[in-house]
DNA sequence: CCCATCCATGAACGCCGCTCATAGAACGAG
DNA sequence: CTCGTTCTATGAGCGGCGTTCATGGATGGG
């Protein structure tokens, strides 16, 4: 942990971060408004402090190499942490605070969970902006981006497969149950194919899939949840699906409920501590919490 | 949030910090090895691009206004996570780490519950240097010293009077029972005065204290759960104790239960995110979660 | 085969954070 | 009241270091 390392300066950090994101020296030189000499200096510099090798150095570019990956995510978090410092030293004593707040979601929560808080929240704190990313819920999904400092707070299904990165603050937020959808008035709803789509992985819910006997193996597989609802919509199949994704059904789509054994899915938020201290992250998971439907 | 700040260097941070810590800017520059003025001009320079005021400078040193307090405790856990940054570099590939783990816990914490987990956790990486540091469970406490960023990890009694300042990671460690001590062979224990001290707050315990009618008001007070114990021990009172505080009694004490109903306390670990994500951390979280008796 | 596009390297420049020297302010002692 | 002590504030000047400029080596594609 303590090393004798040298100081690290916040512009030698920037840098490192322009590298894995650019994919290279050259390309981060220009975004940063620098000279490629500059960051070949300055990375050869911080890997000689850290004392490991910090990106692969390849034919076009150069990526990062497990050290240079904790190093990015880490670099990420500390430079967050400097706004966060700036931030809350300005305004303390102020109840109201300003500037960019990033928020990463699957689609679902970004759609129909984020907009009515954010409105909210923007009454309270005119001064905040939020950027909302819609980030598909495969691999790390939501939490790794917080994870990897690119956010601030994260929306996702938790205690899914795999519930991230260790050292994240997690919270629920709702817990929301699966139901059934299939064309409008068909005569024989569950005899036709079942659709599933790559971000339906929750592993309770595959195991309940499995005890029901009247479930056919899926046969479709969308990339979204929208493209199925319309394909379902459309009558190519149907589908089991969380509510949040139902609430963009059309009247070309009947919803019946799975009854009370049924699978639930719980949709929560993560963030980091040093977001946490934020008022503007504190207040958004409050308003997230007193949502109701 | 996001300013437009210049940086603010590490080496800025460093010296805001050892401002605060030393109370003033000459007692800093000695401790940094740097001369008074280079503190002043650092100082001015860093509220001039924080835009606050962060030291109230008056006669005999210099005091943190609440925007320092907020930058002071930031700053603090900013250059930790350049420390974590560092060794989480190096370290990567290994499955090891080494350098200081800073950790702060209330008194019989420390003597009880920390030095098997830190046995095993000394076993498995060498080359931690673990720092124990007690601290009086009264205020912000254990919790408070994590959120300051001068511990990596806390051990507190959680849920009790107040949670701590929020964005913090806590976890439940153990749970433990109050129970009855008394000099040994008392004919008439409960006749006793009732010794209380300092760091006895749970909000539960005393709940269940007003609800008996048998316990009289506390009598006797005292700064320390080890010197109620001894004085129990010398026939001068009763009192009611956690298992941990139990641990040293000798023989001079009898102990009995107060049956199923009687009040708990729950005793967790608290840190931050930054902390979390080191390997030592969660080992150490590991090992005091594994433990039994 | 040559050119385009990467990164590496050495020398010179200029900014900025440091020291040195000095001034101002506040408080206690005599 | 005045001197002495102990704080911080401020200006001038130096030096380290991060930057640019210029150039070289390596590697594939047309």
């Amino acid at each position: 942990m303590a090393g004798s390392t040298a100081d690290l300066l916040p512009q030698e950090l920037r840098i490192l971060v322009a590298v894995a994101e650019r994919g290279g020296f050259s390309a981060a030189a220009t975004a940063l408004g620098l000279t490629q000499s500059a960051v070949s200096h300055s990375v050869r510099g911080t890997e000689a402090k850290v004392g490991a090798v910090l990106f692969e150095r390849g034919r076009s570019g150069a990526a990062p190499t497990p050290a240079g990956e904790r190093a990015v995510a880490l670099g990420r978090r500390i430079l967050r942490m400097y706004e966060v410092l700036a931030a809350e030293a300005r305004g303390a004593g102020r109840d109201t605070v300003e500037g960019v707040l990033r928020i990463a979601a699957f689609r679902s929560a970004a759609l129909h969970l984020l907009p009515p808080a954010l409105e909210r929240l923007a009454a309270r704190h005119p001064g905040i902006r939020p950027e909302v990313r819609v980030v598909r819920e495969i691999g790390a999904g939501a939490a790794g981006e917080v994870a990897a400092g690119r956010a601030d707070l994260g929306i996702a299904t938790l205690g899914g497969s795999q519930d991230g990165p260790p050292g994240l603050l997690t919270g629920v937020l709702a817990q929301e149950a699966y139901r059934l959808v299939h064309p409008a008035g068909h005569p024989d709803p569950r005899g036709l194919p079942l659709m599933d789509w790559d971000e339906n992985c929750g592993s309770y819910t595959r195991s309940w899939w499995r005890a029901q006997d009247w479930i056919p193996r899926a046969t479709v597989k969308a990339e979204d949840d929208a493209m199925v609802l319309t394909m379902v919509g459309r009558g190519l199949g149907m589908a089991i699906m969380p509510e949040l994704s139902l609430r963009e059904a059309t009247a070309a789509v009947d919803i019946t409920d799975l009854g009370p054994g049924g699978p639930v899915r719980q949709v929560g938020y993560v963030t980091t501590t040093e977001s946490a201290s934020t008022l503007a992250v504190r207040d958004l998971i409050r308003e997230l919490r007193s949502e109701r439907g």
